[in-house]
DNA sequence: ACTGACATGTAATTAGTTACATGATTGA
DNA sequence: TCAATCATGTAACTAATTACATGTCAGT
């Protein structure tokens, strides 16, 4: 059931990363869809280690700083997260609070609503830009000639984001149309 | 932050119900955007019966059956939920494991992904036309003379849901087409 | 002098899921 | 006879968030 450990792999698929790196990477590039904290992290690669789905690549040690711990992943995890890609799973529920806050509509002046809206637009475009601008910096990353690129992975994933973020933006203008 | 709570108060607001009809509505009508179990609702109802959010209208008993206990939103509930609704709010992430597989699909071989890829197609496609029959069903309740109408809200939410459904089916046909 | 980046981790709390328990009735 | 519906609730577990703890250096 829980995804943290596929998240964990899917990017140490690509590289080999300290805990640290992955929480980074997590909370920064692909923000707005995972997100951990260390608390996740290191336990969840210490039991992940102890099963054989990752092994400590090295130790690097930088000066005063605690012991930075790279980890790869193995031919065994590199298995188990091509099953889990490939095993059918449910379909997902949108959670969404602010669906639910327009829900309550009804109940609030629609100036106070609209005002909602605006500011959650606001936010879907800020993330909206953000995508473009990614996506912009993956294409130039691209490796046309390889068509096993994890490059390309990412961008369909993005591609979906910039696609949310358009119909959020559409729907927020219908949105503050009807009021 | 636990917003089951307004979750339940959103429906009561509506009309009263007991924590039955309430889990019901959640996992029937409102199924794809919320879910809770039983071990939430009662819990969760009692609290706010303590707190004057909610309160006992009655206790209908049939024949052989537990009592069912019907609750009515108070004034402060009232007033709780409308403050959450204006009260700005964080954004969401999307939160789909299916978007995690694609960003592995460079993984795996490009038939296998396609299997999966029309596989949750074809259960966004269900989902898809049961929001259309619903949409269609609210819009014959809808009363277009009264600007408050609950109803008018809740379409604006499944038409969330159609716009989402859309977005997504499109998004695997691209992402077939690459493959 | 203070904040933030680096880097690991633990502890405490809250949210959410799955399973269990009861018990008569209706329909397959 | 077996499963499903109605109706309440508890128990056990897993997942996720927030806060804590340590410690140095670089920049404001």
């Amino acid at each position: 059931m829980s995804s943290i450990r596929y998240a964990l792999l899917s990017l140490l698929a690509r590289e080999p990363l300290s805990g640290y790196d992955i929480k980074q990477h997590m909370n920064n590039r692909l923000g707005p869809f995972w997100k951990v904290g260390s608390n996740q992290v290191y336990p969840e690669l210490a039991k992940m280690e102890k099963e054989g789905l990752v092994k400590l690549q090295g130790v690097e040690q930088h000066a005063y700083r605690p012991a930075r711990k790279v980890y790869e992943i193995t031919e065994a995890g590199r298995e188990a997260l091509i099953q889990w890609t490939i095993e059918p799973g449910e379909l997902e529920r949108i959670r969404d609070d602010f669906l639910l806050k327009v829900y309550n509509s009804w109940l609030v002046e629609p100036e106070k609503m609209i005002e909602q809206i605006e500011e959650i637009k606001r936010q879907h475009e800020e993330r909206l830009a953000a995508y473009l601008e990614k996506v912009k910096e993956l294409t130039q990353m691209l490796d046309p000639s390889n068509s096993k690129d994890p490059i390309a992975s990412s961008i369909s994933v993005v591609e979906f984001g910039i696609k949310y973020e358009r119909l959020y933006i559409e729907w927020c203008d219908n949105l503050i149309k009807k009021l």
